[in-house]
DNA sequence: GTTGACATGTAGCCATGGCTACATAACATG
DNA sequence: CATGTTATGTAGCCATGGCTACATGTCAAC
């Protein structure tokens, strides 16, 4: 098993990138249905692959992912529910999220690109990076 | 056909994440062989495949979607070239991948994480958040 | 209580990116 | 030049994330 050990002198970057794609997924899910339930009360499917920009069918299955990953719980016709640990997830998420669009703000990236360029960034962020940002957000926002 | 249409209100973020996940393995790809390319003078695909930690099966059929893509050209048992196209791609990208590395460290993200997250970040970032990191990194390093 | 609109679910397709296992080519080196 | 190691290639599997097309459930409103 596991013959995949990375090159690892010097010019070893990559490969991290491609790990956990389905983990970014997942957080990108769970935000958008603690979103949802924020603002319409619950989580309909249908809304929420709106949301997501996605059929409703790619949005079913993917739920049906979180549903075994233990992240939110369904059943037939009902809207969907975020367990403890979904709920957990969506609020890390949620704060790196906001993390990483007020620091792009802050370094003079116009909102409406910061917002959009967040999404792809935020699930790539080590602890420390968001740490570095955070710490540049505030003592340059007052 | 396209009953995609994203939710346009507020809450619109996503979306742009999921799209495009080829092209980053793509731009991950011609930059590693432009790399493996000046260090050994030509790129085999047993060593790109070390080089991204992957097995070298995975890497020989991606590099057949370059090939289709017209990013490289391949010849059996031989090394693998870059297409002009693929060069500039992989030029870009490694461009792309310094400011983002050279802005983390400028913050104050300790090097070796600056270069593992800059890995997952630089496929995300729009030219104006470039321009702000590329703007960000000057101003402050002299 | 039908009916029609909208929501949800199911079947089944595709491409991608990953893998193992096996087969063959290339190349040193004895 | 035989032989073994390493590099490549091929076959075929899996999971994920996308889709369309079709089927069924829900529910309001007539």
């Amino acid at each position: 098993m596991a013959t995949n050990k990375a090159d690892t002198s010097q010019g070893n970057v990559f490969h991290k990138t491609r790990r956990d794609h389905s983990n970014e997924i997942a957080e990108d899910y769970v935000e958008a249905i603690a979103q949802l339930h924020s603002e319409d009360g619950a989580c309909r499917v249908t809304r929420l692959a709106r949301r997501l920009g996605v059929s409703h069918v790619t949005a079913n299955r993917t739920v049906a992912r979180l549903v075994s990953r233990g992240l939110v719980t369904t059943s037939p016709y009902q809207p969907i529910e975020l367990t403890d640990s979904g709920r957990r997830l969506a609020r890390t998420a949620k704060a790196r999220h906001e993390i990483v669009i007020d620091f792009l703000i802050s370094i003079g990236v116009p909102a409406e690109i910061a917002t959009a360029d967040s999404e792809g960034i935020e699930h790539h962020c080590s602890p420390e990076t968001l740490k570095a940002m955070k710490h540049f957000s505030n003592t340059r926002n007052h």
